[in-house]
DNA sequence: CCTTAACGCAAGTCATACTTGCGTTTATAG
DNA sequence: CTATAAACGCAAGTATGACTTGCGTTAAGG
């Protein structure tokens, strides 16, 4: 009984959100995700702004919806046979997308935004960029490049975090080898060592 | 000629400007920065809400002024005799300080504020910051513990941009000992090596 | 004790998030 | 193909909070 619930996600609905997520992504490109409004995704999309807000029912509940599909599917963990090498690709990449507006996007959102679906979001969304990271150096330390791949999480969270602050808090651009510069002091620090 | 400019900083000025900084000090003890009013603000001062504007302007430049009050004295730099204690020392320092709601709101103002005023002074705050920490690095750099003092952005950003994000990106809390976690990180690396 | 800077108060503007009622379009089951 | 109702458009409205303005009142300070 009631084997269906009589949703009808084909068709028009399926164009309506995929326009609202396409037009709040190029706006992301253009305005300050601070000043981005429901109205100007609504008319760039070329929908009502009812209709978003009864599609997503808030405007954070929306752009979260957008950040994760924008950042979703990058962040391969490529085996490169070395921790450094694995560590500068996926900090490399990351450190790319953060350069774009979106990328931008998704720090200012992901540290402002405070309603219940982002803080789910924003659970799950690092709870599986670190679980990734976590192979790294599972990886590493079988091959005895590190002692223990505890230290995982601080590492990365120091590799992240930095590039985060760097854009955010002090709002300056990341280097072109800022991937490299941030791998080699976490995984040999600065202290004169006999090495 | 006009020897005097007929202003009145002293008196009721005074008062009204200490009460509404105190005003609001205290609501970020328990309000979430982005929820605070210029109304609540001013009720909680005692003083109208126009007059907060007249002496202001903005809510951000109000915030900002808050803020560089909050947290401007803070921060020695002491001698410990070693980079590890100093760095240990200062992190420790700012840590607790970014355990407070004061020092979350600092944070989370630092890295939303978007107009003129925040802008110049995120800007003043981290030269600031970072002039300090270089002076730890250069008497490091003295004594023979590194190569060179040069690292000293990179490193003080790590270990900031670290805590920042734990705070701000993962609504998460700093561990007890996190100052002495980043510390040994940056400083030793986390690679396998004869030492 | 006078001048007027600083303040209080009332009223209002403006922008934006979010809601509601109702008529229209269109997906989709039968 | 047709009928039902989900999804949408549209107009109007609510609520909140940043910020302004005019005018009368208080009190700083020469």
């Amino acid at each position: 009984m009631n084997t269906s619930p009589k949703q009808r996600p084909g068709g028009r609905t399926a164009r309506t959100r995929a326009a609202v997520l396409d037009a709040a992504s190029t706006l992301l490109l253009e305005v300050a995700p601070g000043d981005l409004t429901v109205g100007q995704i609504a008319t760039r999309a070329g929908v009502n702004e009812t209709t978003i807000y009864r599609k997503w029912g808030t405007k954070e509940a929306l752009l979260a919806d957008v950040l994760m599909t924008l950042s979703g599917e990058q962040l391969v963990a490529p085996d490169t046979g070395s921790l450094r090498g694995d560590l500068v690709a996926v900090i490399g990449t990351v450190a790319e997308f953060l350069r774009t507006p979106a990328g931008y996007a998704l720090a200012y959102l992901g540290a402002t935004s405070e309603d219940e679906t982002s803080r789910v979001l924003r659970d799950t969304f690092w709870a599986d960029r670190f679980e990734r990271a976590q192979v790294i150096f599972d990886r590493a330390a079988q091959r005895g490049e590190i002692p223990d791949p505890a230290v995982a999480p601080l590492v990365y969270e120091a590799l992240i975090g930095t590039m985060h602050f760097r854009i955010l808090a002090r709002r300056r651009p990341l280097d072109d080898d800022i991937a490299q510069q941030l791998v080699n002091l976490v995984l040999d620090g600065v202290l004169q060592a006999p090495r």
